[in-house]
Order: structure tokens, then sequence, then C-alpha cells
DNA sequence: CTAAAGATGTCCT
DNA sequence: GGACATCTTTAGA
């Protein structure tokens, strides 16, 4: 069985089945698993060491908290697309959905520790510090290309945009906090990170 | 290292 | 019109 260390194995995307559970449930075992971009002959890959669930009605601090809208729409459709906003003017944003259809939830994938493609992600982020490159939601979006375009992309076939198992998975500890960056539903301890990963947004 | 402030477009009331 | 699931730069310790 050879092994690999830089990414370069063949990768599968998790099936819709893995995202259509509990928003809480589903962030917390993304951690670990691989995003991956594919832009032409380039494949971009991340380990995902941070994420946040928002739900629904029940969530105050969610999009969908409002009910159905024309840009939370994504996020009552089906499990497993991506969920791509616009923000502060000038940042995007990159989550995944959850739950079956009808009921709003979604994850947003705020880190990642790179694995595949950093000259790319240097370039794109218009810096060398690798640890800069995508230890945050929109620097992520920034070093992997994601943009608006990829609002409501399905994530469960190899094209452009999706989420694989880890080849070399490495044992880790989760820890939680509550979100960041919001103003209501501070009391759900729903931001779920990889202890002592370096490439976390904030300690 | 931390803190403060500015940039900037879209959504929703 | 206000808020925003953020990042960068600058100033100072």
């Amino acid at each position: 069985m050879p092994r690999y260390f830089d990414g370069s194995s063949p990768s599968i995307p998790l099936a819709r089945s893995f995202y259509e559970r509990h928003t809480v449930r589903v962030a917390k075992e993304l951690l670990g698993k691989v995003l991956v971009r594919r832009l032409g002959s380039t494949e971009l890959k991340g380990m995902i060491v941070e994420a946040e669930a928002y739900r629904g009605q029940d969530d105050p601090a969610s999009h969908a908290y409002v009910g159905r809208t024309e840009r939370n729409e994504v996020m009552f459709g089906q499990p497993g697309h991506g969920y791509v906003y616009f923000t502060y003017g000038m940042h995007y944003c990159l989550n995944v959905t959850t739950e079956p259809i009808g009921q709003a939830g979604a994850v947003l994938i705020r880190a990642a520790q790179p694995v595949k493609g950093i000259e790319v992600m240097k370039k794109k982020r218009g810096t060398d510090r690798i640890r800069d490159l995508t230890n945050g939601p929109a620097k992520l979006t920034q070093a992997f290309a994601v943009t608006g375009a990829l609002n409501g992309h399905d994530l469960t076939t190899v094209d452009k945009l999706f989420i694989a198992e880890n080849d070399k998975p490495e044992a880790f500890h989760i820890a939680s906090t509550s979100r960041i960056g919001i103003r209501a539903g501070l009391d759900r301890p729903w931001r779920f990170f990889i202890k002592g990963n370096r490439f976390v947004s904030k300690k």
C-alpha cells in the first residue's frame, strides 16, 4: 500500500448522506476532512481545521433565521451544496449545506491547513506567509478561488469543488467556543476547531 | 504582540 | 439606513 505525503492521491467526494444530518454534527465531523478545488489542471487541497454550524429558524445567528429569502435559498435546498455569500463589501465565505431538503442548515468553513497547491495559494493571496494563506473564512476563499459563482454548486461530484476523506488522518482533539463575528446566538458553542492547530483563525 | 480604524457592496427593514 | 458569519494596515507597547 503506497503512502502519500503530498496530497496527490485520488480523492472521492463525501456522499450526500454525510451532509444530510444535524448541522452541528456535520460541522464537527468536517474537521480533518480535505477541501479540494480543481481549476483546470491545477488542484488545491487543504485540511479543514475550523468550522461553524448555522441552523435555521431556531438559530438567531443564521442567515436563515428570518426565513427563506433570495440570498439564503441554498440553505433550504439539497444538502451537500456550496452556500457562498458576499460580506463586508469585499469578502466571500464558503459554507456547505446540511439537513434534509426544506430544513435550513449550513456549515461555515473558517480555516484550513494547506496541503497541495501552496504556491498557487501564495499567488492568489499575495503573500508568502503560509500561515496567512487560509487561516480565516475570507482568506480561505481567496486562496481557493471560491466566489459567488460557486453558490449552489453540488459538492458530491469531482467537478470544481468538493470535500473528501483524509488520506493520512492523524489523531486530534476538538475544541469548541462561541461562533465568531456574530451578535446573536452567542450562547451556542457551535464553533469547532482542531486543538493546537496553527491554522485556526483565532485562539 | 495587541488595538483601532478603514475599506466596501449587498441584504433586509 | 444600519448591519454585516472579515481582512489589512498602521500605530504603539
